[in-house]
DNA sequence: CGCTCTATCTTTAACGTTAAAGTAGTGTAG
DNA sequence: CTACACTACTTTAACGTTAAAGATAGAGCG
């Protein structure tokens, strides 16, 4: 810009209002400067050093945990980021996905979240006690957190999943099953399991999400006065159909036999069907299995899939927006409950 | 910063050292710059400044001319950013996705990629004249480019399109097939266009991919003796089912109807099967359809999609990777072609 | 005792921009 | 002819960091 300015012999000041402020200046200058610029090979100002000086970077960082690559697995996720990036993107702004890096020091995931260069971030299905979500509220920049109530001030967005678990599993219980098994994903990030999870285990949950869930199935089977430590409950090291089918094979070898099995997600669920049919068992005649999030596939899912829906793409716009909306320093609600919905389909049916 | 270091009074030099180069400061020190830092409330150096003074910001950008949103739209492009942000995470990258907002002014577009603070663009399916990629190649960053060779020197990423439309096309003919049929997704960004496109039209594509495809048919047809004008080819404005049902509506009521129907997208060849269907023809009894790019659902449609496969993960990542080579001063090979491969399945058959 | 070494910190000078305030010169109204 | 506004620029001073080079003091050594 310096160079501009002198091969043009004005002060830099006038080459940058060229770009910032046509007003400030006379348009043949102006037309002059952009000439000059493109002889020199200046592409306008820098954005780095823009962004320093007016304290703004035009950007949205998403936060998550896991690796980035893992975030376009899941359906769920992927319309949320849909969705958060449409808001962003009327907002004239970019989105930054931060690396997270599963598997790295808790140092380097902390700094992750203390380097990147944003305005404000979204906190996406992370560990209450992730050391990144302690690095990001230390930055005091505007944060929406999602499926996680973290701390009072925050605002965050999600449904009431202790709710919409306890309406899934009324509806099997009215469907006069008595046999269950869950099967969870990730319940604490203190160490991948993958296996049985005792009553302590669950307790110890350190994701909202899943907790939530757990303790409105438990609830309700509690109400029904069935024993809650007799359900198995199996905890996969994630959400996939590969480790559903696993869950299932243990779960299904268990006698009395389960007759209903609650899945915290349509991906769990989806291979749990899948074991079920391997193991000479129909769903839903001979066992009825319910999922959680109603991703695309589960509608056209065989048996199509008994499920809780809700509006991922919303969620992410609402997130977008709720962010937008401190970076502009309006006041907004901390607690932003989406609606959500039973929908039966056919992958659950009377108990036998 | 400057208050942690008067504070300790300690020049702030050291403090940046507290947090940049271990070794360069006492331990004891180091404790309590940290310890100082926690109580002012300073998060550590702020990311943007460092970013200005280092000459590098961490950052890769992906650079779209549509709506941030459609970009997770398409099975393809998603495949795509997620091997991508592999490769990027790998680096120790985060992602920026740039919004380049279809609709807006060209200036708004090419100063989306102006104003990008990034060290790196890849450039995603844009149309050549795009004032997006003048503006991007002004800045003299590294660049990668996907599907689209479009400067000498600018290493790119993609398949053998138009070869592979030769073998897609040869498929047909051997399956006995006179009458075709084609649905193109955009072939110009000069207007959205929606409706058969006649050869100059098609001769003035500025999508390479668009043109690479078409030419490759038209290679084939002609040298089975079959005259290309005669080849009703619709152009829709974009790669959805929808337009594709639409497309199909028009070319199945000519006469002689096509036998066979080629389309430049799964999407689009999954929308003409719909509308077939809906006609009360068979597929592929009565018209044969086949695809480009094999994305997920092509294997478990009805029936099952003939397309041509590519690994657009892999193309993600392979464009991650030239471009974090890049960075690093290294040389990159110009022209990396993937190989991509004919997947016979029931959407063909002999013409009846 | 002077000499080099090492460890620990400091000084200087950018990195590339722009908000805010200032300065001419020109026109225009009273 | 003064006062005042307006246009078209310029000056100043950050924004928050860090590479590179410099300074100081004590330790080790012959």
């Amino acid at each position: 810009m310096r160079r501009v300015a002198e091969e043009l012999s004005v002060s830099p000041m006038t080459v940058s209002n060229a770009y910032n402020r046509p007003d400030q200046l006379s348009e043949s200058l102006r037309q002059r400067v952009f000439e000059t610029a493109e002889r020199l090979g200046y592409a306008g100002p820098d954005p780095v050093a823009r962004s320093l000086r007016r304290q703004k970077t035009n950007l949205v960082g998403v936060l998550y945990s896991n690796a980035l690559s893992y975030a376009f697995d899941d359906a769920a996720q992927i319309l949320f980021l849909k969705g958060f990036a449409a808001a962003a993107e009327e907002a004239g702004m970019g989105l930054v996905l931060v690396p997270g890096s599963v598997g790295t020091s808790p140092e380097e995931r902390a700094s992750a979240a203390a380097d990147a260069a944003v305005d404000g971030f979204v906190v996406y299905s992370i560990a209450e006690n992730d050391p990144l979500i302690e690095a990001a509220l230390r930055r005091r920049l505007p944060m929406v957190v999602v499926d996680q109530p973290l701390q009072d001030s925050i605002p965050f967005v999600g449904i009431d999943d202790e709710a919409a678990a306890r309406e899934v599993t009324q509806h099997l219980l009215n469907l006069g099953h008595e046999n269950f098994g869950v099967v969870s994903f990730t319940i604490s990030e203190t160490g991948l399991y993958d296996g049985l999870a005792d009553p302590s285990r669950q307790a110890s949950s350190t994701f909202p999400v899943t907790r939530a869930r757990l303790t409105g199935y438990r609830a309700i089977l509690e109400d029904a006065g069935l024993c809650w430590d007799e359900v198995p409950v199996y905890e996969c090291p994630g959400s996939s159909k590969a480790l559903g089918q696993e869950a299932a094979g243990i779960l299904l070898c268990r006698r009395p036999r389960p007759t209903a099995i609650l899945t915290l997600s349509d991906q769990l669920a989806l291979g749990v069907i899948e074991t079920a049919k391997e193991c000479g068992l129909s769903v839903p005649e001979d066992l009825s299995v319910v999922g959680f999030d109603d991703i695309p596939e589960a509608k056209v899912s065989t048996p199509p899939l008994t499920t809780i829906h809700q509006d991922h793409a919303e969620k992410g716009e609402v997130a977008g927006r709720l962010l937008v909306a401190q970076l502009r320093e309006e006041k907004v609600r901390v607690e932003n409950l989406l609606p959500f919905e039973l929908i039966v389909r056919g992958s659950t049916n009377q108990s036998s």
